[in-house]
DNA sequence: CCCGGAACCTGAAGGC
DNA sequence: TGCCTTCAGGTTCCGG
């Protein structure tokens, strides 16, 4: 699933190809997938701008374009982006550009979204702070966490209090950190809080060297598959032995979706130390 | 404002 | 063989 590391390397990996390209036409297939204007609308503005340039926010990719809109795309489960992609299906739009290229925007589950609008702020406006940026501090972020009573993990995936965070790298960074899921966030000590803001930023730079985790339908704009998944420790592991003390990793369900981790490491109670 | 659950969506995988 | 359930999860909406 396009998590921050997916995202970002999906940038990295578009901005050499589309950056300064004029968009010759754009076909929508999924009506549903444009937000911000009529399907017409959408493709009529897209046509004859050019791309300026490929941007990252939280899970959202920024395409500047020269009359000073932005185009904006969220991949959501599965949505991907190819470059030159040829017969594939699930084909939610494909954005022809000069040069007799094609964007295709492949997406199986059909949850994609697409805007065209003045400016991002409209769409990305309310997300949290970017974790790999100097906004995001171990004192900002104990103080947003003391006065917050949800369970830890459920503010880590919530794009208001942090964004870029999804499921399977919230249970790596919580493994990481040695913090239980479901410990409220106003009960964690300095020293877990410390540790977790430490994690946020290993776990996400990890996942980007390796150029994001294909598990399901996850692809590079090439093609290409990232291989941060071989990396994951906890997540999509129930029953396999944890990889510090060998306890069976335990599954539990969180807001409706998994939450993975050990069950000896991440003690609800204790504070275990590195 | 805060929290938790359902809905959206399409498969793969496993049990019986 | 075939049907049913569970799992996969980013975001938004709704009720308490």
């Amino acid at each position: 699933m396009p998590e921050l590391p997916e995202v970002e390397s999906i940038k990295n990996g578009l901005r050499p190809l589309v950056a300064g390209r004029r968009i010759t036409a754009v076909e929508v297939f999924r009506a549903g997938a444009v937000k911000s204007l009529p399907v017409e609308d959408f493709c009529r503005g897209l046509a004859g701008n050019r791309i300026l340039g490929v941007e990252r926010r939280g899970k959202f990719l920024i395409f500047p374009l020269d009359d000073r809109r932005y185009l904006i795309a969220h991949l959501r489960m599965t949505g991907v982006l190819l470059w030159d992609g040829g017969d594939v299906p699930y084909v939610s739009a494909r954005f022809h550009l000069e040069g007799g290229h094609v964007l295709v925007f492949q997406d199986r589950r059909g949850l994609g979204k697409l805007w065209l609008v003045e400016g991002p702020d409209t769409v990305v406006g309310g997300l949290g702070p970017e974790p790999l940026q100097p906004e995001f501090s171990p004192e900002a972020l104990r103080e947003r966490l003391k006065k917050r009573s949800a369970p830890i993990k459920a503010l880590l995936l919530d794009q208001h209090f942090l964004a870029g965070l999804g499921n399977m790298y919230a249970d790596e960074v919580l493994f990481r950190a040695r913090v239980h899921p479901l410990k409220r966030a106003r009960d964690l000590s300095p020293a877990e809080t410390a540790r977790l803001h430490r994690a946020v930023r290993e776990v996400l730079s990890r996942g980007i060297a390796l150029k994001g985790a294909s598990v399901d339908t996850y692809r590079l704009p090439d093609g290409g598959k990232g291989s941060a998944h071989s990396a994951f420790q906890v997540a999509h592991r129930r029953g396999l032995p944890c990889p510090v003390c060998s306890t069976p990793i335990e599954r539990i369900s969180l807001r409706g979706r998994g939450a993975y981790f050990c069950p000896k490491c991440q003690n609800r109670l204790l504070d275990i130390p590195l």
